[in-house]
DNA sequence: ACAAATAATGTAAGCGCTTACAACAAAAAG
DNA sequence: CTTTTTGTTGTAAGCGCTTACATTATTTGT
């Protein structure tokens, strides 16, 4: 007897449920429920009636109930470091995209590059009552992972990849991403390369980004120097000033190209450059990391890595939505990256 | 008996609930609910029992019976266009982040600029059970409002502003700032005034901006010609393109100054000019909206409308919060946009 | 036509939690 | 020392829905 004392029937007021529904359509909550979740189930006559019904009362489903009664939220989480960032934010919006179209929404969360942060943010989600989760990197917070374990939420990384990957994961290789550009960058015939990495502190990318370079150069017995490596937070201004510091080194350890740890960055190098008077790629040559829309339309082109961000939101999402559905993807999902050498790359300036 | 006749003991496995930690610190569910929710009301002494379990066990709570049994999710929706644009992603994080620190969490969905998706969008958020929605711009479809007020859900508009707006925003007022950007334009001695809009179909602050870049003209009894005036989406391209279709126009019809309906096509239009020798700002001045980081480091700096997009998400989350709080906040927020005056405007080139 | 198989509904038991309310204990008041 | 007040804890009734299972209607087989 729900009624509490009031004056009022109390049935009419507010919201109504599935019960109204069902008493209204002359027919038990069970039928209801089937036409709401697999009609098939249910006669035309029938499934109509109560459909009329959900129209005229305006019945909206209790997504409460619904997941406490079948264990699915028809919810998944995406934990990412920051929506600032241009390709993070176009990342989610492609998973929110392919959720959307399966029923499934979106719980977002931020955690400004911090594990611990993330640790609590994985939490919150799992609270929710997620039915998956898609986080960024390959490195996490220990507990982030037990908890994950313990409650047997399936979950995918991102941006990252490895064939010996501990976790499932849709991404790419930022180690040989790296590599690949800075080779590309060694074949021009530099020899100094200064690298204007993001902040490495919770930051795998970063870092494997970074590794990338000093394998490249390594291979090319070409030792990395410490000095020409400078880390930021990704932001243009910080670009601009890395790149001012940089150049202000002397002569013999100033670089004739740099390796941006992403584009935000390399925009910042060259506008910098631009500045500074420095001309683009003839005085020192540029890479970025990313390919924002941006890059292709500056002039110079920048010369950067392409990384696939929507197809990448889009697999994860696919990903989680398969193994919900009781499926068992394959775990390991590299995708390609290219090199899209356009105009801030070239030779380095003959010796003076 | 929650047992279904497996072998196995059923408490055991899987996660732990609130009974299992009653049990285990010897007190009531009511009392390990009472730490979990309101711990000033417990005695300390049973208080650390509950809390000691509740580790040792890796208890987390079960936000759907949560939700269901207290009829709070603890959950705000955003429905926003798109996180393509930087410029609303920067607003999402700062809801994120006002949310996060009230124990809240963000639920997102995207409209894709489609008011009909918006509406879909909202009705999933309603089933979610979230406790507030936040929505972008004035114009929504109307089952959207309907069905907000009938679920008794508190939103608020954003990105848009009226003193007779007819629900709550935090936002700003677009064709104001649009015209001032504009007048000064026409200060500088500009007449000849070309436009490159968003689209407007289903985005009310795109067509405000056109409103703003009109009243101004009118005001100085000049005529709006319908020949400069481009419709284009939010993209670098797109912004070229529209650029070089304006510049393309007979000597007479050719504006001296384009206003751009965002940064990003006028970093477009900027990108273009370069490109055709068509010097900024001395042939042509260039104006934007809503003054993304990269503005400022452009050369010539790009003048721009400065939008306050991460209060206008913090004010946004908190209204919201205060709203489910009990309060009644005020329903009206006004932000403060500026006109950055930078490099790419200056009077126009003297008449040849 | 009658039994057996199949399909369509209904019944009712929870899912894990919050929260009136009851019950009891300790402290304050008389 | 009894009564009242105040503070803690327990009891148990749901929140709205899904779903195994029981029940009843409809086919199909022979």
């Amino acid at each position: 007897m729900p009624s509490q004392g009031s004056p009022m029937p109390d049935k009419h007021p507010a919201t109504p449920n599935l019960q109204d529904i069902a008493t209204a359509a002359g027919v038990s909550t069970a039928t209801v429920s089937r036409v709401l979740n697999s009609p098939a189930e249910v006669r035309p006559v029938l499934r109509e009636r109560v459909e009329a019904q959900i129209r005229a009362l305006g019945y909206v489903r209790h997504g409460a109930a619904r997941a406490l009664a079948s264990a699915r939220s028809h919810t998944i989480g995406a934990v990412i470091p920051t929506l600032e960032s241009a390709i993070f934010a176009s990342g989610v919006n492609a998973i929110e995209n392919r959720l959307a179209a399966a029923g499934y929404t979106l719980l977002l969360a931020v955690t400004n590059y911090d594990l611990e942060h993330e640790y609590k943010q994985v939490q919150a989600l799992i609270e929710r009552g997620i039915d998956g989760i898609i986080l960024v990197g390959r490195e996490h917070h220990e507990d982030t992972l037990n908890l994950l374990a313990r409650q047997g939420c399936p979950f995918v990384t991102t941006w990252t990849y490895g064939a010996e990957a501990p976790y499932p994961c849709v991404g790419f290789d930022n180690t040989g991403a790296a590599r690949r550009i800075t080779e590309h960058l060694l074949d021009l015939g530099h020899e100094k390369i200064g690298v204007i990495a993001g902040i490495t502190a919770g930051n795998d990318r970063a870092r494997e980004r970074i590794d990338g370079v000093t394998a490249a150069l390594k291979s090319r017995w070409l030792k990395f120097r410490r000095r020409a490596l400078i880390e930021k937070p990704y932001e243009v201004s910080e670009g601009r000033d890395a790149f001012h510091t940089l150049m202000q080194l002397p002569d013999e350890a100033r670089p004739t190209a740099i390796f941006c740890g992403n584009d935000v960055l390399a925009v910042g190098a060259m506008l910098e450059a631009q500045h500074m008077g420095i001309r683009v790629p003839k005085d020192v040559s540029i890479v970025g990391f990313d390919d924002l829309p941006l890059a292709a339309h500056l002039s110079p082109g920048l010369t950067t890595v392409h990384v696939p961000s929507r197809r990448m939101g889009e697999h994860a999402a696919e990903y989680l939505l398969r193994c919900i559905a009781g499926e068992t993807p394959e775990p390991l999902n590299e995708l390609p990256t290219d090199i899209m050498v356009r105009g801030t790359s070239a030779p380095p300036p003959a010796k003076g």
